[in-house]
RNA sequence: CGGGGCGUAGCGCAGCCUGGUAGCGCAUCCGCUUUGGGAGCGGAAGGUCGCCGGUUCAAAUCCGGCCGCCCCGACCA
């Protein structure tokens, strides 16, 4: 097909808009692929809906040569599928009334809907299935950002797999990580598989598809590729300390005004990775005190992984009337309360508060001088080695592309969605979830396909594949070329705006179409016209009567 | 929800401190000249200055409230 840019709905900017930050941001708006209606949400125009479905394709393709049926639930949701899961609660859910009152709510996902549908299944023999759609998912997110990374209303690819027995829901959750494999490599994307925590989506095993590039997740990758993490999940190996010479028992020293690690080290001489600091938090009414090393950061994530959801920082008084010293001077010997220490604190002996002002103990060592519970608490740090290899970790910004969920029973059992066994028992299904964003694959793919002057789509999800640029009193032939390549059977977008060479030019780069061919009166006269390669830069002339083959 | 910033023409911005006829660049429309990397000249159109209230002879400008948007944090697929 032949899209006409003088008809096209395609507004490029010359300058980026003022509120965007990342590349994906400023180039789909600059591009005119989509356009801001209000925070974290979008209007996909034209040429960005046509990429959006290309990905959608791609998807679609994936899930159909796994097994998955296509279908579609509504956006609009009865609160009482949300209630029965206790998912209503969340804060992120949308939630709105009809004009009788009866509630409703806006999904953030369809684990619900699904369930519900689920009951329909009646015996193993129909196990097992998984069902997809693209659907309309609504999130009242605190904070949209990033143009498309981040936002209230999206597209999402969901499916939901119902199994007889956890095996078969191994199977499934293997099926759909390799199609989402096959996925992102179709859409040329670098990305990685990675344990990630499940957060509100329930249940156990999740793993997530990032992929490098802006983002709001933080991945960590072993130098020599046999790692890949996401940070709120990852383990690191902290570098060893370096310890004084043991104490046969905890010695108190007088350390006056020292609050912070640094203050601490540099005033005893001592490492401060053979120092440990004290966070006391509260959970559920009760403090604990969280034990990390002093030149380590306490994960929220991890912490909250092992204590629970709803873990708070103590507050000052609440650190005085338990210890009976300041933060800044409180450790695990004696303590009034539970101590959690992070693994790192296993061996060696260490620096710590003494649970007095201005006091601290020196040689303080884990099973005989205090007694702890043991977690990963730390964040990784660049520093680590790898848990694999011990190699060299980094940590860069990543995209969510992809989430897979092994959903158990969670969502089976309160809709009561089972099925009659080949032992003629009644169970739960087992359920898997599985989502895809195209929005942020599209953005990712921006991300990691980009130069200076704009967009350079891999020609899977290009909006067009041809971009004919037509120069002034030419514009016959570029009309003819583009018909010839249009039978040859490629998309084609033909510039034929009453336009200086140089802004269709510009254009050109900016939506970055694969392949540009100009026609012009230059190579004309020879006739001829120019292929230039968005990706490379270069240049080919290429005789009229053999366009049809050049690609 | 905490911290910071912004809201003036389609886009990017100045004007606000020190109140007095609303401006610049790009884009748009008309004409002429140009035409292989964002042209030149001439003419034109386009704005309830986010909203509400207050102060004042007079408010884009000062004061109060509200709304929206962006960034950092908290939170999160």
């Amino acid at each position: 097909m032949i899209a006409r840019a003088s008809q096209l709905f395609l507004p490029t900017l010359r300058d980026d808009p003022a509120d965007a930050e990342v590349a994906s941001h400023k180039l789909l708006v600059r591009g005119g692929f989509i356009r801001q209606v209000g925070a974290g949400i979008w209007t996909y125009m034209p040429i960005g809906w046509r990429v959006h479905q290309k990905v959608v394709q791609i998807i679609r393709e994936e899930m159909n040569a796994i097994g998955a049926q296509e279908m579609l639930a509504p956006v609009l949701t009865p609160a009482e599928l949300w209630q029965a899961t206790g998912r209503y609660d969340l804060p992120v859910v949308f939630k709105l009334q009809d004009r009788s009152g009866r509630q409703f709510v806006l999904p953030m996902s369809h684990e619900e809907t699904f369930a519900f549908h689920g009951k329909e299944l009646q015996s193993y023999k129909q196990l097992p299935q998984a069902w997809y759609h693209f659907g309309t998912k609504e999130r009242d997110e605190p904070r949209p950002r990033g143009g498309l990374l981040r936002v209230r209303e999206f597209i999402m690819k969901d499916s939901y797999s119902f199994d007889r027995d956890e095996a078969g829901l191994d199977e499934s959750f293997r099926k759909h990580a390799e199609a989402y494999g096959r996925i992102f490599e179709r859409c040329e994307l670098e990305y990685y598989e990675v344990e990630a925590e499940s957060g509100e989506m329930g249940g156990k095993d999740s793993n997530d598809f990032l992929a490098p590039g802006a983002g709001q997740n933080y991945l960590v990758r072993c130098e020599n590729g046999d790692y890949a993490a996401d940070i709120e999940a990852a383990h690191g190996v902290p570098a060893p300390a370096t310890f004084p010479d043991p104490l046969d028992a905890p010695e108190e020293v007088e350390t006056p005004g020292m609050r912070t690690i640094e203050d601490v080290s540099k005033f005893l001489q001592v490492d401060a990775r053979a120092t440990a600091k004290a966070m006391p938090v509260v959970v559920d009414g009760k403090i604990v005190l969280a034990l990390i090393r002093g030149d380590d950061r306490l994960d929220e994530a991890k912490l909250a992984a092992v204590l629970g959801q709803f873990v708070r920082p103590a507050h000052p008084e609440e650190i005085t009337e338990a210890f009976g010293a300041s933060g800044g001077s409180i450790g695990p010997v004696a303590s009034p309360v539970p101590v959690l220490a992070d693994e790192a604190l296993r061996e060696g002996q260490y620096v710590v508060g003494a649970n007095s002002d201005d006091r601290h103990l020196k040689g303080v060592q884990a099973g005989r001088d205090y007694e702890a519970d043991f977690a990963d608490l730390r964040r990784v740090k660049e520093a680590d080695a790898c848990p694999q290899c011990g190699g060299q970790l980094t940590i860069e910004q990543a995209i969510e592309i992809g989430h897979i969920f092994k959903l158990g029973t969670f969502y089976s059992v309160p809709f009561e969605a089972k099925f009659l066994d080949e032992d003629g028992t009644e169970k739960p299904l087992v359920m898997g979830s599985y989502g895809i964003g195209p929005g942020r694959v599209i953005a990712a793919i921006v991300e990691q396909h980009h130069d200076e002057q704009g967009i350079i789509w891999p020609r899977s999800v290009a909006p067009y594949d041809v971009h004919v640029v037509a120069l002034p009193g030419v514009e016959e032939q570029a009309h003819e070329a583009a018909t010839t390549l249009d039978a040859a059977g490629l998309s084609i977008l033909l510039d034929d705006r009453d336009a200086r060479a140089g802004e269709k030019f510009a254009d050109a780069d900016l939506i970055g179409l694969p392949y540009r061919i100009t026609v012009g009166k230059k190579t004309l006269e020879d006739g001829a016209v120019d292929l230039r390669d968005r990706a490379t830069g270069n240049d080919r002339r290429v005789p009229i009567g053999s366009l049809g083959e050049a690609f």
